[in-house]
DNA sequence: ACCTGAACACCGTTCAAGT
DNA sequence: ACCTGAACACCGTTCAAGT
């Protein structure tokens, strides 16, 4: 047996984890220091650094565990043959995204660290399939029922999914810099003004 | 007469932000130090700091510089009166982005900077009022031909310009995250995935 | 006035020593 | 095994001295 068992280990890195995102939504990514989460934490350096290898482990462990966003009963629909369509879908990604989660203003500093990171990027891309597993189970219905075949439903699925995230991804850089908007006004105003 | 003129001083600064501009698109904001700017240009630490207060301020003046896209044709066609549709204008919009200015990765890293320097934010909203600037004149016309006052065609205008902001980021967002992606393809799938 | 580069303060990371 | 905190290397910024 381990001298200290894994829930403890887990519960000790989620401590860490969690002080570090409240540094982080206080400070910013690049302004929060290892002094900063150990002042927050009430740990040591040293103490940090044997849970973590590094800073940049520690963002990664950040963005895998709060980055998700839980479309649980999206996906439940979907399973259940539930016809939605993208619009729906798009509306429930960004009500959830506006309700629990990280800040906007986090999630595009973890974007721009992910550029220079490729260990978080891989790990964002990880987390974005998770995602796009879930969009992909709510909106195949409505491709199904929009489509003769099978293969053409699943194609229709992929390609939906993947603006669908570009869609999310806009309101939140939007967001992000030019402050708030509406979730449902974005995206009445984005149907609109992309049917002309 | 000052002793150095004023065009030597702006040539010494854009030969500065220029050397910045090689680092940062090869080792991205967060790696690049002042030491590797300092090797690029072949000038001294000394002489950076006597043409820029601090890094902050070099980034600034870089996303001022370099970050506007040039949308002189649409705002032409709109002062013209020529009617495009929005999608048109954010055709334009993405190709223009695609073909000039600073890669989508070095973009959504100044978005997530400016997230925590409060000065590089607001030059990023006058540079974003510049574009939106040039996105309503290019959008007036077709907004007067669809609304039935003046004042109801400024505010479509409003509205879509933002919206038209948003999608643009979305589609930046999505290319440094996922990888590039054709404008048009993008444009066609969004419309048809909003339109339900 | 512009420029040089050594010096300083601070931050991420390591590691010998403690429990 | 987990933790402590001093020590080290590196980076942004300053400043006395040069042209």
């Amino acid at each position: 047996m381990p001298r200290v068992t894994k829930e403890y280990r887990e519960a000790r890195r989620d401590e860490i984890a969690l002080a570090a995102v409240r540094c982080l939504e206080r400070k910013g990514v690049r302004e929060t220091s290892i002094a900063d989460i150990v002042a927050e934490s009430g740990l040591s350096t040293g103490a940090i650094y044997s849970h973590f290898t590094n800073k940049a482990e520690l963002a990664r462990y950040i963005v895998g565990r709060y980055l998700i966003i839980r479309l649980d009963e999206l996906e439940a629909d979907g399973l259940a043959g539930v016809v939605v369509p993208p619009r729906g879908t798009l509306r429930a990604m960004l009500g959830v995204f506006t309700t629990t989660g990280l800040s906007p203003a986090l999630v595009v500093q973890f974007w721009g660290e992910a550029m220079v990171d490729v260990e978080l990027k891989a790990e964002m891309t990880r987390t974005a399939a998770k995602l796009g597993h879930a969009l992909s189970t709510a909106v195949l219905p409505w491709a199904r029922a929009r489509t003769a075949s099978e293969a053409e439903a699943v194609e229709l699925t992929r390609l939906t999914a993947r603006t669908l995230v570009a869609l999310a991804q806009g309101y939140i850089a939007n967001a992000a810099v030019f402050g708030p908007r509406d979730p449902t006004e974005y995206i009445e105003s984005a149907a609109s003004t992309l049917s002309y």
